[in-house]
Parts: structure tokens; sequence; C-alpha cells
RNA sequence: GGCGAGGUAGCUCAGUUGGUAGAGCACACGGCUGAAAACCGUGGUGUCGCCGGUUCAAGUCCGGCCCUCGCCA
């Protein structure tokens, strides 16, 4: 290690809240935030866009890498860590808070991760890989690189283009160090989950999803829908179904849409070393009042590292 | 009340001359390193409306009943 280096800077205390859709967490994390007098940092790919504050339920308080990123450009796992270490070196007392777990490992570790594509490399590849099918394409990856290709499925097109890239440009989708899983933080980090039952979720997210037609979602979809478009972007649950469908019709999909991506993020709980999970079926004071008394601890235990 | 169509998985539906109930979506579980609100893998969860009959064998054929929808009264 580079014992040359300047100093760090003074380590300082992350507290993240991490939960689905609808667990209430943008709620409490504005509690937590008059509290702890600190700043929210958002963890979420599809509230990073300007324009959409509705249809992506970005907080109604002031909260950094939201509304960050024009709707015509891509957002990214890599520029994301690189705005997010800023952020979160940069505020007081940081609050990361949000619901995309891979985003959220990004934010909080120093996991290094392979350059993107060079441009026009991703589309030769797609390209090639159509052309040569996948299985093919896939014993192509296994003849260049077997370890990644061990861990690519052949029909799992965008990993295969992907492994195929990163082998072109000398590295490999299968490094040598897998920090993804383990519970290496950049800094001293509390995580909290909030979690509530599945079905008191859908409930909510019902609701929820009703609540967004009448805070102007219809027309603030269709004013982005008309714009140029990024393909992450274009992704953005209810983006299009408000866009294009009768409203009934939207917010039935919306909801169904939400409800998968709820799920989605629950598997996050499960595999997040280090999480204490809250029940996220009480009032916002209350699960904020535990999360000041969690942070307090986590702080302490940190001191003795 | 009469005529017609229908009742099969959570939903929409397929099911051939009677021969081990199945597809899409949903759902569950798993994977994932610059697309993660993305992508991929595995899994069928069933009183085939009910009762009886024919048959070695019925979702399928026969009889009766119940329910839904449409048209006519």
């Amino acid at each position: 290690m580079a014992s040359s280096s300047p100093p760090a800077p003074a380590p300082r205390h992350v507290l993240a809240l991490f939960g689905p859709t609808a667990s209430g967490k943008t709620a409490v994390a504005g509690l937590l935030r008059d509290r702890l007098g600190g700043e929210v940092i958002s963890v979420d790919s599809a509230a990073l866009y300007a324009g959409v504050p509705v249809i992506t339920a970005a907080p109604d308080y002031p909260a950094r890498l939201v509304g960050v990123v024009p709707l015509e450009q891509d957002v990214s796992l890599g520029e994301y860590q690189r705005l997010a270490h800023a952020a979160i070196d940069q505020a007081e007392a940081p609050i990361v808070v949000g619901g995309s777990g891979l985003y959220l490992r990004a934010a909080l570790s120093s996991l290094d991760l392979p350059p993107p594509p060079s441009p026009g490399q991703r589309e030769r590849w797609q390209a090639e890989v159509e052309r040569l099918g996948s299985e093919a394409a896939h014993a192509l990856l296994a003849e260049r690189d077997p370890a990644a290709a061990a861990r690519v499925h052949p029909n799992d097109r965008k990993r295969l283009v992907r492994a195929l890239e990163l082998n072109e440009s000398g590295r490999s989708l299968a490094p040598a160090a897998d920090r993804l899983w383990t519970e290496d933080t950049r800094l001293p980090t509390t995580i909290v989950a909030l979690d509530l039952p599945l079905d008191e979720l859908d409930r909510r997210i019902e609701a929820r999803t009703r609540a967004m037609v009448a805070a102007g979602a219809v027309e603030e979809a269709r004013r982005a829908w008309a714009r140029p478009l990024s393909h992450t972007a274009r992704e953005i649950v209810g983006l299009e179904e408000f866009a294009t469908l009768p409203v009934d019709e939207a917010v039935a999909a919306v909801a169904q849409a939400t409800r998968r991506l709820a799920r989605y993020q629950r598997k996050w709980l499960r595999r997040l070393p280090n999480v204490v999970t809250l029940d996220g079926n009480r009032s916002a004071e209350e699960v904020a009042d535990e999360i000041v008394a969690l942070g307090r601890a986590g702080e302490r235990l940190s001191g003795r590292e």
C-alpha cells in the first residue's frame, strides 16, 4: 500500500437506510435529516433522472443525487459510484438512502469497478453476439476467458456482451477479488433496513400509485416521453405506462411493475451483510427514533476500530 | 321463462379421434461487478363448476343440476 499518499480525510460515520419501494424510508430519512443535521444522499437509479420526480417518488426535501441526470443520458453504476463517493465525502453527516441494492454497495464500498465500454464497443459486440448466436458467442468467450464464461449463462446476452467487451480490453468479468458481498465499507457505516410484510407493502404500493396520478404523473410522463430518451431512462417504471395507456390501465400496470420491483429490492435485504432490519409498519417518527439510537451505538462501535 | 355462448392454475386462455392436465403473464427460489426500476436460470402452485352414467380409461362422450355473460320475452 502506498504510504506516501496524502492523509485520508477524517473518517466520518455513514448512516445507510435501505428498503423496498414504499417501505417508508424517504419519510424516515426526512426526519433523520432534521434530527441529525445530516444530508440525504439518494441511492436510486431512477430518481437520478431530472424531470420525473413524481413517478420516481423523489423526496420532497433537499437530497443529493436526485434529479441530476438529463433523460437523454444513460446512468451507470460506475458513474453513480463516483458521484456518491463525492457526495458522501462532502456531507457533514451523510445519510445514504435508497432501494437500489447494487448501487448501495457501490456507494458504501470501494468496489473497484471495471472500465466502461469504449465508444462503439458495446454496439459492435451486440451485433457480433447477434450474428453468432448465443451458443457460439458463449463458446468464443469460453475460448478467450474461461473463468468469465463459467459465470455467464449463454442466454444472458447482456452479460455475454459485457464479458466480451472486457476481455477485448484486457480485463475480465470474473475478477480475482470478489468484494460485492463482503462487509467491506469505505467508511464506518451503519446499515439499517426497513421492511414490511408483503401484503402491507402491496397495499401501500397500490395507494401510492393512485396518489401519483393525483400528483400529476400523467402530465409528467407525457412531457418526458416526448423527449429523446436514453436506454436506461426508457426503463423507469411508469414512464411509458402513464404516457401511453389509459389512466386505469396505467395504474394497474405500474402497481404491478412496482410490486415486482419491491420483491426484487427485498431480496437484497437478505444479502447485504451487517444489516439491522427494522419493522417499517410503524410511524416514521418511531422508526427514526430507533435509528438515531442505533446510529449512536454504531458510532461508538466504529470508534473502537 | 326461451335461445345462444361459456365455467380448466392467482389472471387471460389452449387442450386434437377419450390415453400421465399446459402456455403466457403473475408468483416463489437462485444468479448477478460501468444497463440493476436492467438481465438471466430453475420451479406448475389444479376438486378441469357439481352429481350421476358409459368405458380398461372421461377435462373430452351421455343425463341432470348450479353459476356467469349475451340476445329475446
